[in-house]
RNA sequence: GGCGCUAUCGUCUAGGGGUUAGGACGGAAGAUUCUCAAUCUUCAAACCCGGGUUCGAUUCCCGGUAGCGCUACCA
């Protein structure tokens, strides 16, 4: 496989790009043995350095008689594409320029008349094989003399391709299947040229939802794009494997990048468009990510949660950027966010949704528990003020005899005695307090969520956690509050 | 407009001249002695239309329709 730079449109040909696109191919854990990076035997591998290459086998072209000098102007050219349009004849080139005399053509050239060069297509159909589409054939007619070297001395894109991948001896070209209609141009090149015609593959166009080509209005549309919202390079590996390819038997779904190179057949590949879903991609990704190494997880997603965080800071404290740029969190809070991190990590599509996932244990507001609408339904059940007057007083008296600290399995034995004194059961007994602690009346297990808050509480960061006992307080201040 | 490509559940797909048309995501229902987005079980859900070939077509051929692409001195 070879990486080469196709920046011969001058606006893309910025570093910037270069790099990004090769630690986006890199982090999806595809590799390349030459490049502009690691170089090769057919360097350079930057089209934008080699332009005096394309220039010499275009004058050769032009030498031999496969190709010609057009003098046509852009402005002729657009009358008579503009003319045909009315006509709704199909636009091809006139072939004006054609015949000339190659010799009065070189004398004009000489006399500083702008030209650009174009390749003379032959009076015969042109077929192709494509391994996902099988045969194809254009007839002559649509194809037109197309233009390789603008007379800007430029040369354009489906020319330079061809060069290059047969320079650079290209057995398979895989692309877009919005390159089909460009290949009878490219066979043509290829056959000017004296070069064998490599093997083509045009993979299926991916669309978004609505059926249109994916683009940036839906989203995700990038490889980094994907990356920051926390998933997986095996994950996206793995379903761009599965949008338009699948294993004979059609039964398997999960692939590693090895396994993939190991069956992944083009022979295999359906040639028609895909939409992209990404409920898959997330079930994918909720996949590897349950799999992966809790430390790789970790080390992943603590950056969302210290931005999510810091974030909150600024907001309250008034910080300066500056100052949040430069926060890391001490060991002891690092090792407390991988547990947040484990605990919360089945529940969410993306690492991305972790801070908000965990926005019970972050942010208590008994206010906004109270007056939130989706508890309403709970804080309105006949049981419910029984439970809470009683989960309070208990809880309160365990703060007077043994301290500020609770224990999952002392909130447990206050739920026993809570359940027994006023016959609430299930979801009855669990919801209301659920909101008194967490303020939503749904979250993962109280065995798991108290040590964490408990914990999270003694690290005393700058904006504290509440413990659980804070919590009860403050639910009974508001709500008495709210009673007035 | 011309040319090309494509067409199996809502989505990704397997399959193939005779099948109960298979799997996965999503959806629905149930289970899990607290919820739930996790986990498990079950269910609903498809061969674009019309001709032809054939004993038989969803499968092969032709046409239509629809979607997408190309039609540049863009890439």
């Amino acid at each position: 496989m070879i990486l080469r730079i196709e920046d011969t449109d001058l606006e893309r040909s910025e570093v910037r790009y270069e790099k990004q696109l090769m630690d986006d191919l890199k982090w999806l854990g595809l590799d390349w043995d030459e490049g502009p990076d690691v170089g090769g035997p057919y360097i350079p591998y930057r089209q934008s350095d080699r332009l005096e290459i394309y220039r010499e086998h275009a004058e050769r072209l032009v030498n031999e008689g496969k190709a010609y000098l057009c003098f046509c102007t852009e402005q002729e050219l657009q009358q008579e594409r503009e003319r045909a349009a009315a006509e709704q004849a199909s636009q091809i080139y006139s072939g004006k320029c054609r015949n000339i005399d190659p010799e009065q053509a070189r004398q004009r050239r000489a006399n500083g008349e702008p030209c650009a060069i174009r390749l003379r297509i032959p009076e015969h159909p042109i077929k192709f094989h494509d391994v996902v589409h099988g045969d194809v054939e254009f007839s002559n007619e649509v194809v037109s003399d197309p233009i390789i070297l603008r007379s800007s001395g430029m040369p354009v894109y489906n020319y330079v391709v061809v060069i290059d991948d047969a320079l650079m001896k290209i057995t398979h070209v895989i692309r877009g299947d919005d390159h089909l209609s460009n290949t009878p141009k490219q066979v043509a090149l290829y056959e000017a040229l004296g070069w064998p015609v490599p093997e083509f593959a045009h993979l299926s166009t991916i669309l978004g939802s609505d059926r249109e080509r994916l683009s940036k209005r839906h989203g995700a549309t990038s490889i980094a794009n994907f990356r920051d919202m926390g998933v997986l390079p095996e994950a996206l590996a793995n379903y761009l494997a599965l949008l338009g390819w699948a294993p004979s038997g059609g039964a398997r779904e999960i692939f590693s990048l090895q396994e993939l190179v190991r069956e992944f057949r083009l022979e295999r590949v359906t040639p028609s468009a895909a939409v992209f879903d990404m409920e898959k991609l997330y079930w994918l990704n909720r996949h590897y990510v349950k799999q992966a190494a809790p430390e790789r997880i970790i080390k992943l997603a603590v950056p969302y949660f210290t931005d999510a965080y810091l974030n909150d800071l600024a907001e309250q404290h008034g910080l300066e950027s500056a100052e949040k740029s430069n926060w890391m969190p001490p060991q002891p809070v690092l090792d407390w966010l991988g547990k947040v991190t484990q605990l919360l990590v089945p529940y969410v599509d993306r690492l991305d949704q972790l801070p908000e996932k965990a926005a019970p244990v972050f942010n208590y507001d008994a206010q906004k528990a109270l007056s939130a609408s989706d508890n309403a339904e709970v804080l309105g059940w006949p049981h419910t003020d029984a439970v809470i007057a009683r989960f309070t007083f208990k809880l309160l008296e365990h703060e007077e005899a043994s301290g500020a600290r609770l224990t999952p399995e002392q909130f447990k034995q206050i739920v026993n005695e809570v359940k027994a004194e006023t016959g609430a059961k299930g979801k009855e007994l669990f919801h209301p307090i659920r909101i008194i602690i967490t303020g939503s009346h749904s979250g993962p297990d109280f065995d798991k969520v108290i040590p964490i808050i408990e914990e999270g509480h003694a690290l005393q960061l700058p904006n504290p956690i509440r413990s659980v006992c804070e919590r009860v307080h403050e639910f009974a201040r508001a709500s008495a509050e709210k009673k007035k």
